[in-house]
DNA sequence: TCTGGGGTCCTAGGACCC
DNA sequence: TCTGGGGTCCTAGGACCC
């Protein structure tokens, strides 16, 4: 059940303050004690504060047109997302944990998990010096939970960052009931909002109480999933270190369109975009496809139109990673679920089903990907990566582009663009 | 002007088999 | 024709994460 056996075994759970706003800073420190907001990929609602905004009250998800007045009175900056640029600062603060130890596991972002050894004293210490390295070589402020479990380093790393006493490193111990006494249902890791009422039916308030909750009974209220939270919770480890990452099991790709989209026509294109977005970042993983699901939807807050939500799926004869076929299914999906006179808000393409390419089961009238394919897909890919993405695409992804998605604030990518690299004068 | 874009895991229930 | 237990596989949907 454990893979910290040893008394000396630690989760640290090092997160980026911030992150997308402490990305936005690096370049820029005029933007430093400014209240800053980074918007959502189409600049429809807030995703990351900085102190100050939170401290103006701004919401994650508070919607941007909303509160664009409030924005301008109180001076606060807007920035849509750059993922170039957070993506790879992201990668940079890794390099850093690797520094320190070679079992990591990047879990989002900007959260990584690390496994430490040591007394306690000496892991405070080394949490101390993660943090002030990753500040010092790549300038980003982070925080340091530390705990024998990794759902209680979550938690740790919330005291840290809450309470400024611990100078944003914090090291709880399970038995620490002071600490777990004083968070609430809903910010324990894995429980949200919805579960968080069916807890206080049972009288259970906080990651103390569940703590001290019987996991078998847990179970059969709820799930396995809350009997290892529970566990968890009481120090014993139930969730591993995972630092190989998992090949995935499906791709998505979909995105809100900018404006509401009427016609077939301009649907198609994004479907088509999405569908080959899907390929190519399939490829990059040398998998093939078995299965594609195509969805369409309206706004699901129109008022002058009921809602409508979509979405079919077909299986292929054979796995396959061709961009041209990959549309052509999409397009035949597209077309049980597309009705006109609709507006739409919102279309995705989901490859399900993956397998390696070099293994794909090949049925009984295999044809062997044709060698002009497979060529085909190479240059496109290579093209790509080497002059920018959509350098070379697929004519059915449109011209125009009428569905693309809005991003009218966006920063430089500083890091990884040679033109939009920052200059000192 | 009008609410992100990805993912994961688990469970229940149906279909099918012996 | 009916009955039953037990097992597997698949899918849809819920709940959660960032």
């Amino acid at each position: 059940m454990s893979s910290t056996s040893s008394p000396n075994d630690w989760f640290a759970l090092v997160d980026v303050n911030n992150f997308y706003v402490s990305c936005e800073r690096l370049f820029r420190p005029d933007l430093n004690n400014v209240p800053v907001v980074v918007l959502s990929n189409n600049d429809g609602c807030v995703i990351a504060r900085s102190q100050e905004a939170k401290n103006l009250n701004f919401s994650m998800g508070d919607i941007f047109h909303q509160v664009q007045d409030k924005i301008r009175e109180t001076g606060t900056k807007v920035f849509s997302s750059n993922y170039p640029l957070y993506g790879s600062l992201s990668s940079r603060t890794v390099k850093v944990y690797q520094q320190f130890t070679n079992r990591v596991e990047v879990y989002s972002i900007d959260e990584s998990f690390l496994l430490l050894r040591g007394s306690s004293d000496e892991i405070i210490s080394l949490g101390r010096d993660i943090k002030n390295r990753v500040l010092r070589d790549v300038g980003l402020p982070v925080c340091v939970g530390i705990a024998r479990t990794k759902t209680l380093a979550k938690i740790a790393n919330r005291i840290a960052k809450k309470h400024a006493e611990h100078a944003g490193v914090f090291l709880l111990e399970e038995n620490d009931q002071e600490q777990l006494k004083t968070i609430e249902n809903e910010d324990i890791w894995g429980i949200s909002r919805r579960l968080t009422p069916k807890l206080q039916e049972l009288g259970i308030y906080n990651a103390l109480e569940l703590s001290l909750a019987d996991p078998k009974r847990m179970r059969s209220k709820f799930s396995v999933v809350m009997e290892r939270m529970i566990y968890e919770l009481k120090g014993q480890s139930c969730l591993e270190l995972e630092e190989v990452i998992p090949t995935k099991k499906g791709i998505m790709v979909s995105r809100g369109f900018g404006q509401g989209q009427e016609h077939y026509i301009r649907v198609q294109e994004a479907v088509a975009e999405y569908a080959s977005r899907a390929a190519e970042k399939m490829r990059k993983q040398n998998l093939s496809v078995n299965r594609l699901t195509v969805f369409l939807r309206t706004s699901p807050h129109g008022k002058d139109q009921t809602y409508y939500s979509n979405s079919f799926s077909i299986n292929f004869p054979e796995a396959s990673y061709d961009t041209a076929l990959i549309i052509k299914c999409a397009f035949y999906c597209l077309k049980k679920i597309f009705r006109s006179g609709l507006k739409y808000q919102k279309a995705g393409v989901f490859l399900d089903g993956l397998v390696d390419s070099g293994s794909t089961q090949q049925d009984f009238f295999f044809k062997p990907v044709p060698e002009k394919s497979q060529k085909l897909m190479s240059m496109l890919d290579e093209l790509n990566k080497k002059h920018g993405r959509d350098t070379v695409h697929f004519a059915s992804c449109g011209v125009e582009r009428k569905h693309k998605m809005k991003q009218r604030l966006l920063s430089p990518r500083y890091t990884t663009c040679w033109d939009d690299r920052p200059v000192v004068f």
